[in-house]
DNA sequence: TATTCGACTGGAACCGGTTCCTTTCCGGAC
DNA sequence: GTCCGGAAAGGAACCGGTTCCAGTCGAATA
């Protein structure tokens, strides 16, 4: 592989000639940056990043750390921001969090003050004190996705309003027996929503002076998850709800599973409502609150590329809105 | 942050000495290493990667080319990489493929050449000549998942055998009208494994002079896919067969489905296998074949581990093993 | 005509490590 | 007492870029 030593000598320039025509940065004449780039492309040069890294501190590297990529929400996640990093010639060095703190702990320890990127996208991590500490000592900006941390960008739907409306919705149509699917007791640190999305369903319950009726069946955010949960629910034929909120779609889903097996007719004798719009919400037609994890991927990006640019901007907090979709898994209470 | 000249001159040794000290290669004596260590713990000093990269000519990096996870088995797959290469201390920097060719072009011809990696992992992906020749221009070694291809190490499953075993144990049931779900007109090049599954479903109807019965409802490998091609083939209640093949256990999932909604008991009336064990596929009762992705992840990072120590080392395709898991979806036709 | 200024270019330092080569020192063999 | 060899440590080169600084040259200005 040929280096800018290689192009600057076919060229007939210095090296540091060669580098400015290639960056393009300082003086270089026109015919002289065509005798460069001409022989650069003869020799199919291409930089060698490490080596452009040492030299300008900046390694075009973006550091992702997220949980397992197997739930909806973080795969889309995972995709829009991987499209916009790769847009914007940017690499992703992607770091898995899992439970067990020692390999946590190596991550922030060793792993991430090698300076190996510009910058830290950290999705759905409450980072300790001590971690956040670990985070500044290194240097870079760091945008969440989900919790917010002091200092920080952030990008996050609005949790609670998002429950709000669904379970809204429910009450609009006349529902007074609203259950609540997947609140704590499901996975801990990640599910940094979910007693958000509680709150919101507890806030519209009280709104419309039905606390009382408040009832939440503990889940994992799963689909077998929200089907254990509904059959639990459901079981119990007098004091059966006539509304289930799911914590998310996938909850939703296993719900109305649930719901076909033990012959409850969606939505006669149970409406549904699920949270996030998942891909499958459609086949199930569930109606549910649509938020785009996609779309917070590339507004993560966006805020961490403006502050890699700029370290002195503002820090943002950027909330995005949820919209009901209705299909045809609620209806009016018979 | 601090530089290994800063750790030397605590020390009150040269860089030398205190590269040597910390990598633990060549003569450094007992005393000099143990002030060295203590140095560096004192600064909290982190070698630079950059620095070490373009001094050695090793990244401790591993490039993952890969599509979307949002589907099961890559999302297994990445999990199953990431922890592997976590615990070599390797760094995972992923570049995802999509459909459109520009975007492809760009990442074999311009990015993937800034040798930012002492390897490649490739799933799912059969390289075009060219881009083949990009890759081996890197002179870095690659396993790919999936399809073989030549001069690399790769990993898979043994597609038709596990179709072959799903086939054999519905006509061992006693079936002989046995329809697969999930042929081609799928996904194209993502699809490289279905075909081969096709072709194992094929081999077991012929081994039993069933031949003529072979029938393919295409669809694409995803629950939706799944579930419309069984509503499609169930529709018509004369002309339905007694038992389908999955070609993957969301498909599976999806005609189970579709089953439950046209009110046709599972088993009794159809018996349905899939090929995968899916995290929902005990939700669903669903016989299948178990395959693991996540294995296959720590088995492909093996292979290229061990390439990027020795370059010599022989090429090897690891073909992992297929167990069928009877669950309670398939049963004797009545 | 002397001076100034801006465009252009090259030499050399630098980023932060690793490693080759050399020197020093010391103990054991002759 | 000399020679030899291995352990220990330092100086300097090197990896492949970027960038500071100094110098040249031609045109414009005083």
């Amino acid at each position: 592989m040929s280096t800018i030593a290689d192009v600057a000598a076919r060229a007939g320039v210095s090296k540091a000639t060669a580098s400015r025509a290639l960056s393009g940065r300082g003086y270089v004449s026109e015919g002289t940056r065509a005798r460069v780039t001409d022989a650069a492309a003869e020799l199919s040069y291409v930089a060698h990043s490490s080596a452009t890294s040492l030299a300008t501190g900046r390694t075009q590297t973006v550091g992702v750390i997220m949980p397992p990529v197997d739930r909806w929400f973080f795969s889309e996640l995972l995709a829009g921001i991987q499209e916009s990093l790769f847009a914007l010639d940017y690499e992703l060095a992607l770091y898995g969090i899992r439970e067990g703190t020692e390999t946590r702990e190596r991550l922030f320890d060793t792993v991430l003050p090698r300076r190996r990127f510009d910058g830290i996208i950290a999705v759905g991590i409450q980072p300790s004190a001590q971690e956040l500490q670990w985070l500044r000592r290194s240097e870079r900006p760091l945008v969440s996705v989900g919790p917010y941390s002091e200092g920080s960008s952030a990008v996050s739907i609005d949790d609670v309003a998002a429950a709000r409306i669904a379970t809204e919705h429910l009450i609009d149509l006349g529902h007074t027996d609203i259950a609540f699917i997947g609140g704590p007791g499901g996975e801990g640190d990640l599910s940094f929503g979910d007693a958000r999305r509680v709150e919101g369903y507890r806030g519209a319950l009280e709104a419309a002076g039905l606390e009382k009726h408040a009832r939440l069946a503990e889940a994992a955010p799963t689909m077998p998850g929200g089907y254990a949960a509904a059959v639990e629910l459901l079981g119990d034929r007098r004091g059966r709800p006539t509304a289930i909120v799911g914590v998310c779609d996938e909850a939703a889903i296993g719900a109305t599973i649930a719901a076909r097996r033990l012959g409850i007719a969606v939505p006669t004798e149970l409406s549904i409502v699920g949270i996030d719009d998942h891909q499958h919400a459609e086949m199930f037609s569930l109606t549910t609150i649509r938020q785009s994890p996609r779309e917070q991927g590339c507004e993560a990006v966006r805020l961490l590329q403006q502050r890699i640019d700029d370290p002195d901007s503002p820090v943002e907090h950027a909330a995005t809105a949820s919209v009901l979709v209705v299909r045809s898994s609620t209806a009016a209470p018979r």
